[in-house]
Formats: C-alpha cells, structure tokens, sequence
DNA sequence: AAAGCAAATGTTAGCGCTAACATTTTGCCG
DNA sequence: CGGCAAAATGTTAGCGCTAACATTTGCTTT
C-alpha cells in the first residue's frame, strides 16, 4: 500500500477529478480542482509574493471548497521548524507556576505558535531532566521552563546549548536567558512596610530555599532588617502550602512577643491566620501578617491580605518575546528580564499593639 | 539548494564516513555508520519483531553513539499519527480544570503521547470554537475538552464528527464521549448531611448556570429539598469566585433564619465564610456552611470547610483511557464514565442553634 | 511588431520516516 | 551437501509540504 491514513474510496474514477478521496484534501488535490500547479497554491496559503490577484481568488475559493488545512507534520518536515514550543511547568495549583503557564499560551497563540506542555510531578533532579529529555524528544523549537529551582540551572543549560530556551524564576546570572520577578525587591518592600508601621522586627515564615523565589524572598527579608537594625529571627521553613503556613503559624503563635510576619505566599498566610486565630491572637491588632502573590482569593481572607502583587501575565509575554528573539532572529540575547512586584494594602498589616 | 535546516559543515569529505554534518543524525547516518540499511536501523527503534540480536546490538551502538533522535514530523507524516493530544483548557486558578488539565498531561505522558494545550479565556462560543479550530489544525490525534460549558456541546459534536474526542465535565447525554463527576449526586449529599444535621433548609450560593457544574449542583441540592420537603429559597447566583462568594454571603448574612449554606465551590466558600464573619454569624455555631472541590486550602479555612472532594486524578486518567480507546481501536465507545465525589467532615458545619 | 524583461507559474527534489514488497541470508532437513 | 522454507535484510515509494530553479506568460519599449 502507499503510506497510511484512512482508506482512500475506491480508486474507480476513470482519470479526472477523483470524487473526494477519504482523506483530507491536500494542496495538489487543490491544485488539480483549480487547475493550476500546487505550488501556486502553496504560496497563495502561505500569502507569498507574486501570485495574480485573479489566480489567488481561484485558488482561495479552492481551498475554500475543499476545506483544506494544511498539515503540519509535513510543513514541519519540509521547514525544519514546528511553531510548537515546550512548556516545563511544575504541576500543581501554585498560583504562580499556573499563571505563568496560561500567560505562555496566550502569548504563544498571539505569535501563532503551539505549545506542548510537560509537566513536572516531583522536583528531583533527574524527574527535570527525564521532562526536558520528552521535550527534546517532541520536535519543538524552543522551551519555556518554569522552573523554580536553584539547582536545575544545569540540566537547563544542557537544554539550553542545543535549543532556544528561557528560563522563568530562574536564577538570573548563568549562561541562560531568564525571565524573573524581583523577589528580593518585593520581599524588602514587604518587610519594610511592617518596620515603618512600626514593628520592631518581622519573622519569616519561608517557602523552599532550594526555590529562586524562596531563596529570593528570604534575601530580601534579611537585607531589610539589616538595613534597619532590626532583630534578625530564623526563617520557618515552609513549602508553599496551607499547612505548612498554619505549622509555621502554630508556633509563632506562642511567641509572646511577635508582631508582625511576613509569609513566603497567600496560601501559606492562609494557614498563619488560621493558626493565628485559634492560638488567640487577632490580626491585625494584634499581629501583622504580609503574603506574596495576591491570589486571586487573598482579598476575600480574613481579613483581606496585604500582599505583593506579580504580574504573571507579564511574565508571560515577556518570556515568549524573549523566546522568540531565540527562535526567529537566532540571537541569543541573554539579558536577564526582570519584574518588580507591587505591594497591595489590604487589612491585615497595621502598627502594633 | 536541498532543504531547509541548519547548514550542514563543508562537505569536503571525500565519500566515506562523512564528519557528523552539521544537523541532528537520521536514521540514514546511523545506517551508513553501522552497515546495515536504514530500514533496519528504523526496525530496531520501533522495536520491531525480526532482527537478529546481533545486528540489534550493533544498531543499538550506532544510535548511541550517534545520539539518535526520532524526527516527530517525519513520523508524523509517514505514520499520520502525531502522537499527540490537545487539550482545551480554561484559562484561570479554578481547581478543578487545572487540576485535570495536569492529570490529563500525567496520563498522557504514561501512555506516551504528548499533550498541546490550548486555553481559553473567554467562554464565548466563538471562541471556544476558535479554540477548537486551532486544535483541529494542529495535527492532534485527539482532543480532550475540559470545557465546562452546556452550550459548548455543540461545536464539540463539530469536532468530534472528524476527531476522537472526550469532554470532561459535559453533559453526559448527547452524541459525544464524556467523563465527568456526579455533581448532582455531591451536591445531594451535601444538601442530606446539612438537613440530617437538623437545619430546617438550605440556602444554595450557586456556579454559573450555564456550567455543567454549576447546574448539576443546583439540580442535586434542589432534588434533595424537595425529597425532604423542605422550603426551597431561590439559590444565589455566583461565578465560582471568592468575589461572588462574598457578595452572597453579605446578603445571606442579613437574613435572619439562615442556618446553613450549601456553596457550589470552595472559592466561593471561602468569600461567604468572610462575609458571615464580618455580619456577626459564627459558622459552624450560628450558620453551617458546606463547600465543593475540596481545595487544598480548605482545609485551613476559617473553620476548616467540610466539602466535596472530586477525583480529578480520576477524571484525567479515566478521560484519557476513553480517548485512546478512540484512537487507537478506532472504537467511539460513548459511554460516559462518572465518577462520584465525596463528602470530606471538617468543623464549618454543625447542628443549627 | 519583434525583442526583451519582469512577473507569474510550473517542475523537480528532498525533508526523515514507515509500509509494502523484493531480495538475500540463514538454518535445517532429507 | 543440495535445496528449501523461514528469517533477516534491503529496496522502493510516498506521506504533504517548501525551496530552488526552470519555464512560460504578459507587458513594455523602440
């Protein structure tokens, strides 16, 4: 037999216009129907130069009739490129990682290209690298890895040398172009609107240190109680959830003398005011708490969370630009993006008791 | 000139061995280095049946060293499978797509295909079909459809006519595969454990109507009213978000008899936990309220939220099992595969006062 | 009106792979 | 140890498309 896809109808017709075989048109079948040669039709779907306006009408209404679309497989084959990029997204309902996610896509729909995501159910070293590899594996022309962690910078850059990539809250400096939000500035931003309510120190309650932005918003944390002189407590180590925020909470909750606390995000602040309220202690009369994403919910906490806003859709667009500038001029532009997060006033910061 | 792709190195060689051109190895390269045609080398990857150990062995070096990859496009075109699958997702940090989406992609991977996405983030009708349209251009062997919306079926049937594919969350009667929860079974039970608790009615801050979800949650609680002979306020409306949820639970909070509250998610939940709060209702000792998805952070509500948890893990795995019957058995077995959520106690629902 | 030239269109080859069929090995039997 | 089937391997064609080059057509110029 001749190839594959659905059986062609039997093959009877004598010579001239087959009668719609049983597979989708493709461009010769449009060329034979109008009566030119398929590359004309080809440079018409393509809206290359140098087709009369008269034969582009002709063929337009070929294809039309026929409902034709092209395949890609076979443009991809015959290009060399796919207009398909790879997403490497951490699974999950983080609210960053699954913004920056959909961001991606519109942006790439804008752009006309189609994205394949991976998607990452464990965080080791070698379950990044298996991901990377199906990506590699997947014909695609360059790869958006939101990739958090500190220490896939590496498997990133064996990607990296053999394709275009950018990394999303990675670590800026390396020999990759990255997108990122400015953690450190964020978290100083945070830490020093507590200070100037009034607070004498604030504690951390911190997400992963092996992440860029738990790491990040640890630093900024730390730089601006230096910058004050205040007290510097240990960080709680937290990993972004609910219940690590409300164990963290749990134990500030005894410490008589805490007043304010900045959390690494809104989903583990939700657990420190749990944990906050049922150990007795009222925010904000009592204690100040800061979050980091402003989810979409954190208005509606109680009370409604001050928090540090990121602009994820930003992000987004930023790293197809970035992406593209790889894929289509063939630059290799590593100039670092970076993003500064706003702070949002809500309800649960106020001077201390 | 022959192609496209990067150019090759100078192809001064003389004519043996060539020095690795300038482009990744095929299947013809390894061929010529280990002696065999590439016919064999192409047996040996797929792991087909009639090769004899020794020359597998000897392939199975060449591919190696070489570092042979599959070219997608090329199988693509030669196969007309793309091993590929699309997913329509909706945009947004609603749990429940996005936690199918991610199990979608998981089951996928398991199976070995890949997974396209396209998001949606209007739920026009146009755009749902613009949506599919890009699918459908995009060489997918199968569409899974997470889309929520009843009016959606129609375009879906439009695709489905020329593709495999499963809707995930849509009405389970029409011509098309589905796999979706029991909403209206949850929302029963829900409504059950509230009434059994003692409280006279229930009042239902309701999804989108136009949603699958949001009307199989208006339908259950409803049936389970009137089973009980109980008085059936008209449910609020509300668009799954925590917004909504709040301006619901502000009116709800005015009324004098309520005693318990039956949300369509916990999104919403967690806007009229807020909203109760801040009129002066205690939950669980004044008013009960019960929520849908079971969120992670349900749990560290304020109280914690007893909910409904559904299997999304399920839906995706279950979503994928009945698409690939589609497409690799060619069978359209339609019949739809649901899946019952469960009832998770926690400490927002108690008997009335 | 013939020549010349640019614009429009056609022809050919090849992207890397798989399917079908053709050919060469092998092992094994009488 | 020739011969023969079965196993192993090779050859050919074609998937649908684009790029490069070849040819034709339509138009201007003198």
């Amino acid at each position: 037999m001749d190839g594959p896809g659905p059986d062609r109808g039997g093959e009877s017709a004598p010579e001239g216009t087959q009668p719609a075989p049983g597979r989708p048109p493709a461009l010769t079948d449009v060329a034979r129907l109008v009566g030119v040669s398929h590359q004309t039709v080809s440079r018409v779907v393509n809206n290359h130069p140098g087709v009369r306006p008269r034969t582009r009408e002709r063929v337009l209404a070929g294809l039309r009739e026929l409902g034709y679309r092209p395949n890609p497989a076979a443009r991809a084959l015959a290009t060399g490129r796919s207009r398909t990029l790879g997403v490497l997204a951490v699974a999950g309902t983080l609210y960053g990682p699954t913004s920056t996610l959909y961001a991606v896509e519109q942006a790439a729909r804008e752009a006309d290209y189609q994205v394949t995501v991976v998607s990452l159910h464990s965080l080791e070293p070698a379950a990044v690298r298996q991901a990377l590899g199906r990506l590699l594996a997947g014909g695609i022309d360059g790869v958006v890895a939101i990739a958090p962690l500190l220490d896939a910078t590496d498997a990133l850059s064996a990607v990296a040398a053999r394709l275009p990539l950018v990394a999303v809250e990675g670590r800026p400096d390396g020999d990759i172009a990255t997108v990122s939000v400015d953690q450190a500035h964020g978290a100083r931003t945070a830490t020093e609107h507590l200070l100037a309510a009034g607070h004498p120190t604030v504690r951390h309650v911190a997400g992963p240190s092996d992440w860029y932005e738990g790491a990040g918003r640890i630093a900024g944390w730390h730089a601006a109680l230096e910058t004050a002189g205040a007290v510097v407590h240990p960080p709680l180590a937290g990993d972004w959830t609910a219940r690590a925020g409300f164990a963290a909470g749990c134990r500030l909750a005894r410490e008589p003398d805490l007043t304010a606390v900045f959390v690494a995000n809104d989903q583990m602040a939700l657990g420190v005011l749990r944990a906050l309220r049922e150990g007795g202690r009222r925010v904000p009369e009592d204690v100040s708490v800061v979050g980091f994403d402003d989810i979409p919910e954190a208005e509606y906490f109680s009370p409604p969370l001050t928090t540090l806003r990121q602009d994820f859709a930003e992000v987004g667009r930023q790293s197809l630009r970035s992406l593209l500038e790889q894929v289509e001029a063939g630059t290799t532009s590593r100039t670092p993006v970076v993003i500064s997060p706003e702070l949002v006033l809500r309800r649960s910061t106020a001077p201390p008791p």
